[in-house]
Formats: C-alpha cells, structure tokens, sequence
DNA sequence: ACACAGTTGGACCGGCGGTCCAATCTTGGA
DNA sequence: TCCAAGATTGGACCGCCGGTCCAACTGTGT
C-alpha cells in the first residue's frame, strides 16, 4: 500500500539487448568466479546489470540455467573427439570431461544431480557410439554405457567436490596432508595406514585414466 | 526495540531429553517421508517437536547433519558384509548399497556430494580389504579402490537422482517412456534410436550389477 | 506519427539456515 | 534440604535466497 518509489527516469533500455545466450555466458562466468555457491540469482543480475525479474523471460528458473551452462561446458568436450581409433576416443572423451571439470568444478556437481539433462545425454551418445564401433554387441552395450558413464560421473563428482575444498595445488595437497594425518590417527588398521600413505602422492588425474583403463579391459575382455 | 512477547508458563523441560542419536534418527524418519528437498531444520524441529536453536546445542549445522544421517545408513550395510570370498563380499557390498540407495535415495545423493565424510570413508575401507583380500597388489589397489568407489558413487547418484523424480515403480516406467520418447523424436541417430529402446526395458539393479561385473573382470584380467 | 507488443527491473513474498538469549530445568556442594 | 551455577530449551530475529508481479519504458510495423 503506498508505494512512495520515485519512477527516477533511468529506465533506459540496455543497448546490448538480454539474450538466453548472454544470460548461459554470464551464468558460466559467475560459476567459474564464485563456485556453485556464488551463482545466486542477485548476483547473475549484478553482473548483467539487470533486474531480476528480466533473466526469467529467458530461462524459466536456476536449474535450468544450470543445465545450460553444464551443457555449454560439456558440448565443447563432445565435440571434439574425433579419433579413428574407438578406444582412444573413449579415453579422449573420459580425460576432456576430467580436464574440463578440472577447469570448471561445478560441472562434475550438476551432472550427477540430474541423469536427464543434455549434457548426461551428450555424454551417454559419445561414449555408446564409441562403444559400438569398438564391436560390443546391442545388450552388453547398455551395460558397458552405463558402467562407463556411472564411473566418469562418479569421479567427476567426487574430484569436483575436492576441487571446491581447496582451490589452488598447493591447499589441495595440504588438505590431502591434514584427512591423511586424521585418517592414520583415527583408525590403526592397517589397510587405513597404507590408503592415507598413498592419498598423499597420488595423482587424480592418472588414477582417473587408470580406471577408464579398469573398465576398457573389463568390457573387452568379455567381448 | 519493546518487544511485547508475553512469556507464557510453557518452557517446561521435555521429559524425553534431545541428543544427537534422537536427532540423527528424526533425521532420518524426515528424510525418507519427505526427501532431501523436505529436509529444512523447521520440518526437522516440528518432528521433534521443539523449538530451532535447540538441536544446534548437539549438531554444528545441516551438513553435519546429513552426514550424520548418511553415515548411519551405510554403516549398517558395511557392518553386514562378512563372505568369505573376497569376490562375493564386492559384489555384496555394491549391491547393498544400492539397495539402500533404492531405499533412502537421498543417501546416493549425499554420498556424491561430499567424499571425505565418515560414510564415504566407510566404503573406501571396506572396498580396500575386500581389494586386498582378492590378491591385489598395492599400488594397482588405489587405482583399482578409486575405480570402484567411483562407479558405485556414480551409479548411486544417478540412481538416486532418477527416484527422486519419480517415487513409485509406476511412475518411474512411466517417466522412462515419456523420456525414451523425446529421445526418439529428437534425435533421430540410430544410437540413440537403440538406446531409447532399451531404456524402456532395462533393469537398473540388473545394470548395476553388470557395471561391477565388468569391473571385476577388468581387475582380475589384469593382475 | 503513433499504438502496441515485447522487454526491463525493482518491490515484494514466503521460506530458508543460523544466531541469540531470556526462561527454565538439573545438579552437586554446603 | 536448599540454592547457586551450569546446561538445555525454544522462539524471536537476521540476512539472504529463488521466484512473481507489474508499472514504466522502449523498438518496430503500419
């Protein structure tokens, strides 16, 4: 009741017109600055130096606008690989969602909350087309697919949810340093000592490849 | 400035005394009725029935919480893996935890979104005695723990991420055909055509099952 | 020249996690 | 037995969130 605002008369219309294009661009740039947490939804209208209300003409809501940026980022990704040989094309593909998730960690936290967003379904295409010029038969396809997927997910996220502990190398390691040190001291078993000994020199990205590797055999050992 | 509350006689103590057990476990009840979305600490509190600042006296906050909740859950499927073969108790443990999962799939959920909380810790070790038990040698034992772990948290989340969608087996075939569906039309890439189809009819537990099998191939090819 | 369709942005809403502290209970020493 | 000191409780309050709504303001077609 009463609303006293003064209409200053500064509603001048943006030169650079609002666009789904501009609004995924920026929605990137704010999740590559501030993390998943940054990206709120005053803060995306901050740096497009808008209204809030204007980005939903646009985007029907947060998650969707997530699901764009994820799948900017992965789209990228997919598109290029193109390796005659299908095994290597797989561990391309494996290692360019690994790097690009390096590069934007909050890629590896949306794809595993949503199984059906474009950027899953661009990465279920690559890997079963890859799968099928390596000769897995129709059935064991779906099974090697998914296996494969649920592992690169699985990793994506948990390599994303460290990258966003500890930001820069030398945080991370001294983060591994200090869960190593509690893991030891928390629990004698030997298995325990022996796993906090490795955490501290082992590389993500090759025991990420090393597992692509696990399940290559896997699938054509049973071919 | 003057606030007119009249304090009622009411803050009597409660008989049944507030603890963190109590609290991990009306967690829990919440959860499974609501979901993970319907887990807020007011929801949390009115099953409690007490009031907000209260149970901040025995958990640090929400994520605490969760943890907590997690934790309880997976504990009880660690505890119950004894087989003998090394090879039977994987298989036993990654279908326990899908069956769980199936059960609380807020836990798929929440096991992907932090990898150094107590749960997930819990799997690492069980994963890496089962590991070692079966004959694998140390540095290959990393390699091979991370590429287990990883698919079973993977699987987990994009499992997790589907029951959300849709709670009852009815709902869940249904959403599965009106998803194949938009594959379909979308795309008309035989891949995709093919794939569609067996998403109508796959078996989830069924495919979670393979992925570990192929896993287990690839690590037993190799040793 | 001008009306109108489409765009913009700020006020507003309900609800969130978390903090604070007066009121109340429990407990152990005199 | 009593009572001061400490632990526990719960509701008011805070700042912030995502999302809705609509008055004001264009660029465009006629």
């Amino acid at each position: 009741m009463m609303d006293m605002t003064i209409r200053t008369a500064r509603n001048t219309r943006r030169s650079d017109a609002l666009s789904r294009e501009r609004i995924v661009e920026a929605t990137v740039e704010v999740l590559d600055a501030t993390g998943e947490a940054g990206l709120t939804v005053r803060a995306l209208t901050a740096h497009l130096s808008t209204g809030r209300g204007a980005i939903y003409h646009h985007v029907a809501n947060k998650e969707e606008l997530l699901a764009a940026a994820t799948d900017d980022i992965v789209g990228r990704v997919t598109a290029g690989t193109g390796d005659d040989d299908p095994e290597r094309a797989i561990r391309a593909l494996a290692l360019g969602i690994f790097d690009a998730i390096d590069a934007h960690p909050w890629v590896g936290t949306q794809l595993s909350r949503e199984p059906w967003q474009p950027a899953v379904f661009r990465i279920w295409k690559s890997v079963g087309s890859q799968l099928q010029r390596l000769g897995v038969p129709g059935p064991a396809r779906a099974d090697a697919g998914s296996a494969l997927v649920n592992y690169v997910l699985g990793a994506a996220a948990q390599y994303a949810a460290g990258a966003r502990r500890a930001t820069s190398d030398a945080d991370r390691k001294a983060y591994l340093e200090t869960l190593a040190a509690q893991w030891a001291q928390h629990d004698p078993d030997p298995i325990v000592q022996d796993a906090a000994s490795q955490l501290r020199e082992h590389d993500d990205r090759e025991q990420f490849r090393a597992g692509v590797d696990i399940f290559l055999t896997g699938i054509t050992a049973r071919r």
